[in-house]
DNA sequence: AAACCTTTTGCGGGTTCCCGCAAATTAGCT
DNA sequence: AGCTAATTTGCGGGAACCCGCAAAAGGTTT
């Protein structure tokens, strides 16, 4: 009966595996389109959306094994539809791709991906080879995929630049946002001094003391993390929404 | 003889137009090559390269009347590629076309377009006939043409904000690079105290003010500017470039 | 030239930030 | 429990930032 339930949730080899191709440049869908075509019979069924919340919706509705998703998009960003879809299904295997080889979004969906599900991350200007392989391996065989052009970010740097602790990421969104100190230990739940403590190592951590040390240490680490892709704008409209309730309860707690 | 001239430069409807294409993305790029095929039958030779240094390589040697330049590409930025092309050949006439209708590079391009030339920013989501039309305007006709889409930004808004001045706007610039008050003041050569006002201007633009007043204006000016696209990490890039070479003297001369 | 407007500059002080120092708390291990 | 390493917190002070106020310097109009 396990069996049964597992075989009704996750069709593997079946032959009527319904997939859902969420992503607005009509080129890059339509050549997507055709690979699947090419590479997956597995696949019966392919419905192809052009924006995030459309995407969404018709995960909600329709309960699609597999999923393709496209990271840069208008209006809802691909992490965020993630999160939704997988909420309602976290069972659904999710193959990412993008333009670009963001830290911020692998970072983004590391830490939301459910213990139950599968995920690839792939670059857009990846070969025909690869991509094949990641559809095979991820919405196939449910594995975990990363392009190791994207991981490359972590290591590789002009100096060792270390990675980030979860901690040390989550001020660097809240100094990117603008928020003050105390605003920072108010939101985290921490000391003033705590605060400043995370935000001295993150200065280190992104090389803000060794230029010379004559800039303005908060505008320069966001900054550098910009640069380096540590941070992009997308994760900062994400994490303004997230603010926007909290900073609204705050005003009416205080008044 | 001035007739034989300007025929020379500027070969209009000959039939033998040389255009050189520079996109990185192949799916668009062969969907240009198609699109110009059907539609300027004027251009009897396209050469399409992948990047922004071969881009320049080319236009330098190739002496192209036409270019057509993704602004979005590895390396060398869009904007950066075509201040080049147009030192070498002030009359080469460019059609930018985009993912996103960023001010900062509507900015960026208006302040290094030669009164010899003309140009054209479309974005990638227009229609077939939008972008036939500024293929023709720009390329053949000599005309200026930006995408209503990206002038829409200096308009609307949730509330009225108005458009930033040349000064506010370095000013800008160099707050997001991470300079200090001070630096600014060197670097544009004013007093301190001129720069704060530049800067209680900016945060009055950027509507830093009336946000409850608990924010850290100089990381929240940058974040608004990068949100409502006045400032994209492409410009930032740019401007570290130019900083760095100033940065360096100033260190030298301080010694 | 006089009146007027805009921009620039200096001064002063209130606030926030940056960070060394040392005590307190927590986490990890035997 | 007991010991040690790491993290958190409070305190204090120097530096940078934010900005009101008012004088000085340019620029325009009449």
């Amino acid at each position: 009966m396990g069996d049964a339930d597992r075989a009704a949730i996750r069709p593997d080899r079946g032959s009527d595996m319904k997939l859902l191709i969420v992503e607005d440049d009509q080129f890059h869908a339509s050549f997507m389109v055709e690979t699947v075509g090419d590479i997956l019979p597995e696949v019966s069924e392919i419905t192809h959306v052009a924006d995030g919340d459309k995407g969404e919706e018709e995960a909600k509705s329709g309960d699609y094994p597999a999923v393709i998703l496209d990271l840069q998009m208008p209006g809802r960003n691909g992490v965020e539809a993630a999160r939704t879809i997988w909420a309602a299904h976290p069972e659904t295997r999710i193959l990412f791709w993008s333009n670009y080889a963001d830290e911020a979004y692998l970072r983004g969906i590391t830490t939301i991906v459910p213990e139950t599900s599968a995920y690839g991350y792939v670059l857009k200007t990846t070969s025909a080879n690869r991509l094949g392989l990641a559809l095979r391996a991820v919405l196939i065989e449910g594995q975990i995929m990363v392009d190791r052009e994207i991981n490359r970010y972590h290591q590789r740097a002009t100096t060792p630049r270390s990675t980030l602790t979860e901690s040390e990421f989550s001020v660097l969104v809240d100094l990117a946002l603008g928020l003050t100190d105390k605003l920072i230990a108010d939101r985290r739940a921490m000391s003033l001094r705590s605060v400043q403590n995370r935000l001295l190592s993150l200065y280190q951590k992104l090389e803000v003391d060794d230029e010379g040390g004559a800039f303005n240490k908060r505008t320069r680490a966001v900054n550098r993390a910009l640069l380096t892709r540590m941070l992009n704008v997308e994760t900062l409209i994400a994490a303004e929404r997230e603010l926007g309730p909290w900073y609204a309860k705050k005003l009416a707690r205080s008044e």
